[in-house]
DNA sequence: TCCATATTTCCAATATTATCGAAATTTCAG
DNA sequence: CTGAAATTTCGATAATATTGGAAATATGGA
């Protein structure tokens, strides 16, 4: 990933309406959701909600599907994998020091740890 | 994580000179760099740097430590993951679909999977 | 065709952010 | 104490982003 397509990314995610979107169709999967949905979700006009579709749409992280009349918005993982990537990318110059998230996170299958 | 707070933390990193220095320190892990190492790694004029730098700093993701008359930076690693967390949070409705990332990335121990 | 619905574009007002010279502050060395 | 070095604060200027009403566009149903 490049910086100004990174720049780009983060800054569309760094407004308060726009992230909440963002997680809104993160949360909904693949089906994602549809503009009115959204709208009256957030409780924004419009106008405005386009805007900020847009922008999030120009980054790269969502994607549109038009459906007759309405329009669908979906996520884009990759996108989203491929940023937060970048950000953590050669962490502590691959040295395994303080990079690693705190917890593994089991799924499912417990890992008996020693404690 | 608040969404005040990502906002925050993403909108200090959704500038250029911001993220490369938040990427710099990063990778320099837990021994970080004083600012006269960030400034000439960047060309930026003291003034300029510092501004940024307060900005990360705001934002909890770096951290200063003065030394004598330097002042070292350190990414804190926590607010990396909480930030990473919070934009993945409950992806796709915790039905793991589209959301893992696109190769599980095995570090040196080779966790052996089935495929 | 005609109307209601869904969404986007246009536009202008308002607000926020980035830049950096110059001055101030703090600290170390001699 | 004095001067040089590292960093921050101040302040003015320029650039960019957010908001939403009104109008435009596109689609489906009667």
């Amino acid at each position: 990933m490049e910086l100004n397509q990174a720049v780009q990314a983060l800054t569309a995610l760094a407004q308060a309406h726009r992230l909440t979107v963002y997680r809104l169709l993160v949360q909904a999967g693949p089906a994602g959701k549809v503009a009115g949905e959204i709208a009256s979700a957030l409780g924004l006009p419009p106008a405005t909600l386009s805007f900020h579709l847009k922008t999030l749409t120009h980054a790269g992280l969502i994607h549109p599907h038009p459906e007759g009349r309405h329009v669908r918005y979906t996520a884009d993982f990759a996108a989203m994998h491929a940023l937060i990537d970048y950000l953590s990318e050669n962490c502590c110059g691959d040295t395994r020091a303080a990079c690693a998230p705190p917890a593994p996170q089991p799924p499912v299958t417990t890992t008996r740890s020693p404690t």
